[in-house]
DNA sequence: TTTATTTTTTAGGCTAACCTAAAAAAATTA
DNA sequence: TAATTTTTTTAGGTTAGCCTAAAAAATAAA
């Protein structure tokens, strides 16, 4: 078994949300930027993980996960949206308060732990955040989510995720009713600044495309 | 708030450990001991967490816990204990299977997820091996409890508490029915090897010196 | 297709936490 | 008290993960 440190893991994990179906090979910059880090520091870090094959790194073309490297950030995400329900379902923390706890839950490393807790939770599918929960093999099906931004006038949907996961987010989501499980209408689409105006039980609201880009929609 | 790394966590908890009534100073060979590392590699760190306020340091004459120091150690410890419980009440583990996962989970930092999850475990009192939970403003009390080996013949009392966690110890325990919770009566002191012959429910039997002195009696 | 800009890598340094070997202080024994 | 042993500290090095500044490669603009 490959042993991964805890620095190494939020590397892989956000090399696998950077290129989400694996399509084409993750920057240098698009790391350093999502780790708030420098360039010259995920160089160094990436030749590192190519050495251990958790990576196929060529210089100067970016970076694919291989297998195991993708199973590897897969459990650790595993980890990390178990732990946000537990927090929600059994600790009564809110949705907005749980993504910063997590990133430290997830390094905690035993399989019995997990499975026990997935377990306690009733195998749950989904995170507060909508997000999928993927199996103890490593099996992650993402559900067909379109965010408000690409619906099309009278369309409507479910909201089933969030793309953000910031307090500051969640919280105005949270204000203005805009939660998972709410069915919404979109009425009309403002194309001078992309906003959107939709409707859900009795109001009516708009939307900046800021907003619409991050609210992710069952239709 | 004073800041403190995974590491200094450890020391500051194996300090506090090695004096439990902070009667007298630890040394530093005992840290060493107790972290399995090197004097010399203590000798740093003590230098750090002096100048942290941490600890109380003169060269050559060992540490003892500042205030801030002590109520640092008890926090993690508080953390150790709640997680015991949690792992063992609510997902099943055993009283042998906790401690090294503890071991980590313990620096997470979080206040609010600590008194959530002591509310929602229903504010134990004591860990699965009997030892007593800090409250949130760092109470500790301990009770008073006498090992095995210092016990009289004819004495009875009740196992409530366990001085060593390591899974091999525990499993013994486990095996023989020595359990949190037996009564047990001294019936004969071997002073040849300092064993000591018990009687359980029905059973009798002998236990080596090293396991009478580790395990703990309400008298 | 040269020139300029952007991206990425290399070079060289820093800090935390560790190590071994040697020096210094304290404690023991003779 | 002097000699020996044990404990502790210092000196000097290592590794992981980070940094800045400079060089090299790739990309875009002229
Ligand atoms: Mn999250
Ligand atoms: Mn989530
Ligand atoms: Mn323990
Ligand atoms: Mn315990």
């Amino acid at each position: 078994m490959i042993t991964t440190s805890f620095t190494e893991e939020n590397y892989l994990k956000a090399i696998f949300h950077l290129s989400p179906q694996e399509a084409e090979a993750v920057s240098t910059n698009a790391i350093a930027e999502a780790l708030q880090t420098k360039a010259a520091s995920v160089t160094d870090m990436l030749k590192k993980l190519a050495d251990k094959n958790l990576i196929n790194y060529v210089k100067y073309q970016g970076v694919t996960l291989t297998h195991n490297g993708r199973q590897a950030a897969i459990g650790i995400i595993r980890k990390h949206r178990l732990w946000e329900v537990f927090l929600v379902d059994k600790l009564n923390f809110k949705w907005d308060e749980v993504h910063e706890l997590a990133e430290d839950l997830e390094h905690i490393n035993s399989a019995k732990l997990i499975d026990s807790l997935e377990a306690f939770l009733g195998f749950p599918k989904v995170d507060p955040h909508g997000d999928p929960i993927p199996d103890k093999n490593g099996v992650l099906k993402e559900p067909i989510l379109v965010p408000v931004s690409k619906m099309n006038i009278n369309q409507t949907g479910i909201i089933s995720g969030v793309k953000e996961h910031s307090t500051l987010f969640l919280n105005y989501l949270e204000k203005t009713g805009l939660v998972l499980g709410k069915r919404v209408k979109v009425q009309d689409l403002i194309e001078f600044d992309g906003s959107v105006i939709i409707a859900l039980d009795k109001q009516v609201l708009t939307i900046s495309r800021d907003v619409a880009k991050n609210i992710l929609i069952a239709v």
